[in-house]
DNA sequence: TTCAAAACACTAACCGCTAGTGTTAACGTC
DNA sequence: GACGTTAACACTAGCGGTTAGTGTTTTGAA
């Protein structure tokens, strides 16, 4: 028989995984985020409370399983992208994709849950200044970007909120759109700054 | 005997109030955020813990005590200033100044206090996210600006970070600037935007 | 004087979450 | 195959923030 890349051990412990998330996320669905417990989700996935705690850090983050995806996609988009590709139009290319795959018909109702409870709400924002982290020092040690460490950051909250707002308006994709033609204009200007790039080597950058 | 604008009932609750929020700084401040619950703060201030949550939401807000200044001073930079003054100078100059008084050493202690715990770096993070939906909505209400409530959303995001920003970094004042000489060109970019201003008359802008 | 509203108090509890302490199952190794 | 190590899991208790429910007192007004 084939050599398994898990053991038992690993597939056991991330079924267990599994079935809390899933449990939880029927629930949440069904009753309301803060109509269910997590007492009411451990008892109903048979696992004890303290189980469901050494897998998921918190009652919110049952919610943002797969956020990971999120953060290794943007700083992703920077790192991997071609060696003579723009900076700001690769990150448009991935919010548009994140965006898309966000206001999706399949993810409808998760996000209309996270919409109704202040707490995901806020666990979300959380979330978001961790991303624009990330992928601010994704920015800073990016080369040939000729930009200051502080429009690296401002660049990459900026790329954050486009996200954010985008998935509130009227029509997302176009959003996406209206607001990167301000971020491109707020790069182009970064790379003028009186102050001068301390980041990589002279250039347009970008 | 002159008719006091507010009754001794006002005043007595307002007392109430500063000394509850008094007494939660010092202890804050003596011991750490983290070391002091309610009920201690309750017990300190003599008074019970159903009275301190009447008058504060959350253990949080008694460190926010003043918040509603951030947000009111914001929207009349927006709606106050002069007929003919352009828009992003009026808001660097109070972001200036707010990060002034932000970082000034008499309020050091506190924000050290906020920066070490991550309970109130979250729930200022969400307080910045209303700040930014007022002066969202005082742009879009705000005449003569010719752009879109997209645009307005946005610049509203980006003037918030700019604060957020410019705190941590090495030279606030400095950042203010940079950062906004990046939001200057995003605003300049939203008034040439293809789908074209929807809000207000033509010109300019800003 | 009387009344309604509002501030305040007290009890009791809910809820998210954790420490401390086992118990069981899987894996590596001899 | 026995053995020790490790990690998943369980259970009890409890902490700390927060609220509901139920009065009691103060205050301003009729």
């Amino acid at each position: 028989m084939t050599v398994p890349t898990t053991g038992r051990r690993e597939r056991k412990k991330a079924a267990t995984r599994q079935k809390i998330a899933d449990t939880a996320l029927r629930l949440f669905l069904e009753h309301g985020y803060d109509a269910v417990g997590i007492r009411d989700v451990a008892a109903e996935a048979d696992v004890a409370v303290t189980t469901l705690f050494s897998h998921f850090a918190s009652k919110e983050a049952l919610v943002f399983e797969r956020d990971d995806d999120f953060e290794q996609r943007l700083t992703r988009a920077v790192t991997d992208r071609a060696p003579d590709e723009p900076l700001i139009p690769a990150l448009r290319r991935e919010i548009h994709a994140l965006v898309r795959h966000c206001v999706a018909d399949d993810a409808a109702p998760i996000w209309g849950m996270i919409v109704a409870s202040p707490a995901l709400r806020e666990y979300e924002e959380s979330m978001r200044l961790r991303h624009a982290q990330s992928l601010a020092e994704a920015l800073i040690a990016a080369p040939g970007l000729s930009r200051s460490a502080t429009a690296c950051r401002t660049i990459a909250r900026f790329v954050i909120d486009a996200y954010a707002l985008a998935r509130e308006a009227g029509d997302p994709q176009a959003a996406v759109d209206e607001i990167f033609e301000m971020i491109e204009a707020a790069w182009k200007a970064a790379g003028q700054a009186p102050n001068g790039p301390r980041n990589g080597r002279s250039g347009a950058g970008g």
